[in-house]
RNA sequence: GCUCGAGUGGUGGAAUUGGUAGACACGUUGGACUUAAAAUCCAAUGGACAUUAGUCCGUACGGGUUCAAGUCCCGUCUCGAGUACCA
């Protein structure tokens, strides 16, 4: 009987799709386990084989944790809504939705061919509107709550109003604004309704403000921090403005502090943690005010609040540097510095994000006239501006400690600006000194001799007490933008009555997304959705009106932008808990029970963006009681990238078609070599370079000269003739080449092309490009290739798996010519999960010998192999090893390492000639989390009805692997000479007495006398001397 | 620049608390079977030397600790990822 995969793998996908085996309940006595894939955005492209990696392995876990016993909820669904769909809509006009459906088909279509165990009646979509009615209410109630930090929670908005209410904001300890101002509980109560909405925006969790943002004209719309890479977009690379734009945010700011905190309670990977740490960016310091002073031109003086690290330095500050853009710049400019001032913002403001990111090293900045008064010395000090002061982070101004920070160094130097040293027994002759754990402070009144952490707390009570100052953390981490000017995402639940945003109630929940004639903004610069006539709320009739109705009066302008990516994305993981609940987000019932994510797997890319926002929505469901769970994922696992293994032919560029070397080549006449010809004509270069100059010299000569052996000298001698011979038929006039030059091209060639020796299929090139219709190609012999006289060898890169690059895998080939199985093991075989590595198809044969391998155990020719032998002591010591070690390699994540193991297994089991049911059974149960067809199919031949997933995993049993002896390496020196098999149950002087009496150690020895025997039992033994 | 991670055969990668370096595969070479191919099976395969026995070298490089180092410590180099004037 065959081992026919692909009829297998056909019925039993059927078989649990029909069967819907993988339904995981919420009403269960089991113990829950909750395993995580990130969420796809489903491409056009579909899937190569590099994203199936992490799915594997989690599909690996899921069913393991199946045969264990658990409950096993293990879904998958698709964050539809994104910027691929809608570009292709704006060039097409093709509905975005209509784009979607069918991309998500293709997935769907190839995610089933590879057998996951994944409970489909679970699928979520983010761009439906039953699922994105719970991202609308998620939206609604961060509106409706306020950060209390008092109870470091968040609260309802209701709390906050109450106290409003009761003694005005004086005492309300909140994240918000900056810009609030104090009332009291008499003028809260006087203050109009719009005065009241305006104010508690500023307290609002989610709230709409005018905020500087990263406006990105190639895509018209903004994006967030995490969205931009060096500058420019992350999809599409186009550049990026700071633009001011009114906006919503989220107050992620809040959650600064618990975001930092949650890291220490979940088994995150380090890297992931670190960058999210530094994201958030956590600095401890002081914030310190400096007050201008007033001067004849400038009659005020205004307060200058800067914020710093490093407290205990301000007795060193020569002068203060505030950012362009900062607010007190054009009120504190003197008149005969106004000109200098304005003409450098104005040259910053044109410089984009971009430039000033790329030109650090260039120092600018102008000095405004103004003078601040030292808090301490009273001496005045000069107020710059400049542009390596960042506008948006701390307050904007710095204090400029030139000996202790190097950019205030490098700007003191700059501009002439004297450098007072602070530092006791410091040379700051040549740079900053800014190592804070050996700094000893002088020159500096009450902090002289004071180590950095005593000068700081100080520094900062001193501050207090004069009321100019306070010890501070500031976070790097900003409030993140919620708004996109784009078609294809989550509708705000928001309409305005005179410019002020309502919630509209949950219950008339979803809000759809409107039909628009044109993806594109509107011809005014509004955002696509202000193409939609269909877009107002009617607040009597509770539904979306036609824009002609608006009246401002009961029927109200919808809001124009929409949500961005992450916000579908940050609870769809407790989505899957209850997805076709339409009362709830989610069921307490089944919150409760599931609670959070027991193993999460998916690619470090979202470090940034998904993954913190999704902590920071979890956390706030936390807050308002709606999850048990203020993490929402216990471990995380970064699956590495499957990279490409391009194939390169090389395309010979030095031969010219006329005398005129300056005219065009002819494209269509190629000389194509082989890698290996192409490596020793590299080499050679200079023998080659010899004779074509005919210099005569005889082959002994060459030889010596050139460290040749006669048959490589024989091989470059013809491949020289070949080359000759190939220009002539060519029609080239000349093979030119240089010393330490060959003009060579390196282009890809199709990977589907090329065989699992790297040889070439030279017709199929010649077919898939016709510019090589009439190529010539010079074999590995140096040959011009002509029917079977030579092979042409390809060139090997690793590179990102692209279309560009032909090297393109994808999962449907393989599982048409290998069967999923193979690819599944194949997959996981290629090295550990965490790594990146390449991709080459030719290896599959290994995996794919091994599933044949396996078959022939239980079936040959003649059927069925399997009996009720009784095993043999080696069949079960060979289980039992595989038991054990398969087991410890899936909880430890090690998949690669399992697979060997059942090599391992099946060789020996084949080599025992093992056919016992006893030990086959279990064997099929052990491989079904990696090969679940086969292990079904050999399940079901074995004699069971019932799917494999419901039989429980093989339980380990120690005795069958206790063994009597020992095959001990002896090493002489540390260096193993020989083995020696002892009994186990000897002791250290029986191990040493066996071993010195032994004939080849007394011959190692030659007579000397060991100095010393070390024997470690059950190890090893090294003798030294 | 800073932070983190990684360097092992021709290739992907194994190697438990320091204890036989190169498991398991791919590829390559040779052989068996076959009209032939595929498939399958057998053998060899880190490098150098050696007829055999065997010897020497070898886990990026240079030191160190140890009876013993891929593994621990110090320094250097290279590559990858993240981040980037963060006060």
């Amino acid at each position: 009987m065959q081992y026919n995969f692909n009829e297998i793998e056909a019925k039993w996908q059927k078989f649990w799709a029909e069967n819907q085996t993988f339904k995981a309940e919420n009403n269960s006595d089991k113990e829950k386990f909750y395993v995580l894939d990130m969420f796809p955005y489903p491409s056009g492209a579909g899937l190569h084989v590099g994203h199936p990696l992490g799915y594997i392995a989690s599909d690996i876990y899921a069913r393991y944790k199946r045969h264990k016993g658990f409950n096993v909820l293990h879904p998958m669904g698709y964050d539809s809504f994104g910027l691929p769909a809608e570009q292709y809509a704006i060039q097409t006009g093709q509905h975005p939705a209509i784009t979607t459906e069918t991309n998500i088909n293709r997935y769907r279509e190839q995610l089933d061919k590879i057998g996951f165990s994944f409970d489909w009646s679970r699928e979520v979509r983010t761009s439906n509107p039953k699922y994105y009615k719970w991202t609308q209410w998620v939206f609604i109630q961060l509106f409706n709550s306020w950060y209390n930090k008092d109870s470091d929670k968040a609260e309802d908005i209701e709390s906050l109003i109450a106290q409003f209410e009761k003694e005005g904001n004086s005492k309300v300890n909140a994240v918000c604004d900056d810009d609030i101002v104090e009332f009291s509980a008499a003028d809260w109560k006087g203050f109009s309704n719009t005065r009241q909405q305006e104010i508690l925006l500023q307290y609002r969790l989610t709230y709409l403000a005018e905020t500087e943002v990263n406006w990105c004209p190639g895509l018209g719309t903004v994006l967030a921090n995490d969205e931009i890479v060096n500058g420019v977009s992350e999809r599409g690379g186009h550049p990026v403005v700071r633009k001011k734009m009114t906006q919503w945010s989220m107050r992620i700011t809040a959650y600064a502090q618990r975001l930092l905190d949650g890291l220490d309670k979940i088994d995150w990977p380090q890297p992931l943690k670190d960058s999210q740490t530094n994201w958030i960016g956590r600095s401890e310091g002081a914030s310190v005010t400096f007050k201008t002073m007033v001067s004849d031109t400038v009659g005020k003086s205004y307060p200058i609040e800067v914020f710093t690290t490093r407290p205990d330095t301000i007795f060193g500050v020569s002068f203060m540097t505030l950012a362009p853009e900062h607010e007190l710049v054009p009120q504190i400019t003197t008149p005969e510095q106004k000109a200098e001032v304005e003409a450098y913002i104005e040259a910053t403001a044109k410089r984009s994000e971009r430039d000033r990111m790329a030109d650090v090293k260039t120092i600018s900045g102008a000095f405004t006239g103004a003078y601040a008064e030292h808090p301490f010395t009273k001496e005045p000090i000069p107020v710059w501006i400049g542009d390596y002061v960042l506008a948006g982070y701390g307050t904007g101004a710095v204090m400029s400690v030139p000996c202790g920070d190097q950019r205030d160094y490098d700007f003191a130097k700059h501009f002439n600006i004297p450098i007072p040293n602070i530092f006791e027994g410091v040379d700051i002759s040549e740079e900053a000194f800014s190592d804070k754990g050996s700094a000893v402070i002088a020159n500096s009144d009450f902090l002289n001799g004071l180590p950095y952490k005593k000068a700081v707390k100080r520094v900062i009570f001193e501050l207090e007490k004069m009321g100019q100052g306070k010890g501070k953390i500031n976070y790097r981490l900003r409030d993140a933008v919620f708004s996109r000017q784009r078609y294809w995402g989550e509708p705000f639940p928001v309409y305005y009555v005179d410019g002020l945003p309502q919630m509209i109630d949950t219950e008339h929940l979803p809000i759809t997304l409107p039909e628009v004639e044109k993806y594109l903004p509107t011809e005014t610069g509004e955002p696509p959705l202000g193409n939609a006539t269909v877009w107002a709320w009617d607040t009597k009739e509770n539904k979306v009106v036609s824009n002609d109705l608006i009246d401002h009066k009961t029927i109200f302008p919808l809001e124009l932008n929409t949500m961005p990516g992450w916000a579908g994305s940050s609870q769809y993981f407790n989505r899957y808990m209850d997805p076709g609940n339409d009362e709830a987000i989610f069921s307490q019932e089944a919150i409760n029970y599931w609670q959070d994510v027991d193993l999460y797997i998916g690619g470090s890319e979202h470090a940034t963006g998904h993954l913190l926002y999704s902590r920071f929505w979890q956390k706030f469901m936390f807050d308002k009681g709606f999850v048990p769970k203020d993490e929402f994922a216990k471990k995380l696992i970064n699956q590495g990238m499957i990279t490409g293994t391009s194939a390169f032919i090389y395309v010979y560029d030095g031969g010219f078609v006329s005398n005129d070397a300056d005219s065009e080549r002819d494209s269509t006449k190629n000389l194509i070599l082989s890698f290996g010809v192409l490596q020793l004509v590299r080499e050679n270069i200079n023998l080659l370079h010899d004779l074509w100059k005919k210099a005569p010299k005889s082959d002994f000569e060459i030889c010596e000269e050139y460290s040749l052996k006669i048959d490589d000298l024989n091989l470059i001698k013809r491949l020289y003739q070949t080359l000759l011979q190939a220009a002539e038929r060519l029609g080239y006039i000349s093979i030119a080449w240089f010393r330490d030059f060959i003009p060579i091209r390196p282009i890809h060639a199709d990977v589907s092309l090329v065989n699992s020796s790297d040889e070439l299929n030279i017709e199929g090139l010649r077919n898939w490009k016709p510019e090589f219709k009439n190529a010539i190609f010079v074999g590995e012999n140096g040959s011009i290739i002509d029917g079977e006289n030579d092979r042409y060898i390809v060139g090997r890169e690793v590179e990102k798996m692209s279309k560009s690059k032909y090297n393109v895998v994808s999962p449907d080939e393989i599982c048409e010519e290998y069967g999923a199985d193979s690819l599944r093991l194949y997959e996981m075989f290629l090295g550990p999960l965490e790594q990146s590595k390449p991709w080459n198809t030719a290896g599959i044969t290994g995996t794919h010998g091994f599933l044949k391998k396996m078959w022939r155990l239980y079936f040959d020719e003649n059927g069925a192999k399997f009996n009720d032998a009784e095993p043999t002591k080696d069949n079960l010591k060979t289980l039992h090893k595989t038991i054990k070690k398969v087991e410890e390699d899936i909880e430890n994540f090690s998949f690669n390492t399992s697979v060997s193991t059942f090599m391992i297994c099946v060789n020996e089991l084949s080599t025992q000639k093992c056919t016992s049911r006893a030990i086959l059974e279990p064997l099929a149960i052990l491989v079904s989390p990696y090969a679940p067809h086969i292990a079904e199919e050999l399940w079901s031949q074995l004699g069971h009805s019932e799917s494999i997933a419901t039989a429980p995993f093989p339980v380990f049993d120690e005795s069958h692997l206790v063994e009597s002896s020992k095959q001990y390496p002896i090493s002489f020196n540390g260096k193993m000479r020989f083995m020696l098999e002892l009994p186990l149950d000897l002791d250290k002087d029986g191990i040493e007495a066996a071993v010195m009496a032994h004939e080849k150690t007394q011959k190692q020895l030659e007579g000397r006398t060991p100095k010393k025997v070390i024997v470690v039992p059950g190890k090893i033994v090294n003798i030294v001397g």
